[in-house]
DNA sequence: CCAGCTTTCGAACCATGGTTCGAACTTCGA
DNA sequence: TCGAAGTTCGAACCATGGTTCGAAAGCTGG
């Protein structure tokens, strides 16, 4: 039940936004009333916390793995994105965790904050470790990692499912493009 | 007075985001009563809407005169992206306009959305014309264009001034390897 | 000094939307 | 069948924050 709720939230999340959606819409989209949300929730902002957390959840997974895979630095990292932009593209709440992260209380911000970094330094890792084997020309890993999330991380607000184009091309496209950026 | 309560208004929906800032927020910074901004502006979305005007007017202008300079697609390209970082990063503004176009209602909302979408065609043709003449890669004009426009309006999100690094750096950086990924 | 306009504001208004309440309904072991 | 625990919900509650009101305070030309 909690995970059917927040798949219908992080559904109409996705569709109107976390500030336009309201408790009764969320209920509506998971064909329950208002009230019994919050015997399964504390909070709206609670809802948001555990779709963030479920697709962090999912990503670091994916970056583990990568890490662990036998690659090379251009190659692994145009797998990260093409995965990265998958997670945001396909499940419904791959975006949220990068871009509400605001609407959430202290408490729970900071949780997910360090959870988002952790994420972070991972991608950053793999940017440093190309440029230290000359893969990648030199430049600042940090900035060039939020370059990166930024280009990915942006598809959310105009990628629309059912468009002309399938999120496997996508993420195709961006990481083949994001790659080259850094001199691959 | 309209103008410096735009400015007024504009840090703040920099520094807390247009959705956590109250009337009474701009108010503040404004120094004048919460009630005499509506003798200014008739509501809260008035006063985002004509913060996004200037700041869209701006990068319009600068991407008219850059595409009538004598330069080279690559070159062109690079200082488009610099001023729009630029634009984003110093001017307090440069930011909303294209991360809180979902805030306006309907009708001011088509009005921005019309001259957003005029500002990414003129980047799109400097995309376009730089494949057209083999100097790019051949690739999907529209989507790489808003690859590099996530990237670039995502600095909003954690860059702060006063940080380690100069928005000139910044655009330099990202000038070089948005472009460099586009093959030139 | 006096209309008449512009500008300002304290105080309230009120809709929106997250949240709570108390009761009913369902399930299930004894 | 009984009752306790687990679920569900309609109806209200109430804080937040955008907005309006009516009046007072400046400013300007006559």
């Amino acid at each position: 039940m909690r995970s059917a709720i927040l798949r219908a939230a992080a559904g109409v999340f996705r569709d109107r936004g976390f500030a336009d959606t309201g408790m009764r819409d969320i209920a509506e989209a998971a064909d329950i009333s208002t009230a019994n949300l919050y015997y399964y929730f504390g909070s709206k902002a609670d809802i948001l916390y555990f779709c963030q957390q479920h697709s962090l959840d999912r990503m670091l997974e994916q970056a583990a793995a990568l890490e662990r895979a036998r690659l090379g630095p251009a190659e692994r990292l145009r797998r990260m994105i093409a995965a990265h932009l998958l997670c945001t593209l396909d499940e419904l709440d791959g975006a949220a965790a990068h871009t509400e992260v605001d609407a959430l209380p202290p408490a729970l911000r900071r949780r997910i904050v360090s959870r988002r970094d952790r994420y972070e330094r991972a991608l950053r890792r793999m940017v440093a470790a190309g440029m230290r084997r000359r893969v990648f020309v030199r430049g600042d890993p940090a900035l060039l990692t939020r370059a990166i999330l930024g280009a990915v991380n942006w598809t959310a607000r105009w990628y629309r499912p059912g468009g002309r184009m399938a999120p496997q091309q996508v993420a195709q496209a961006y990481a083949d493009y994001l790659v080259r950026g850094l001199g691959a």
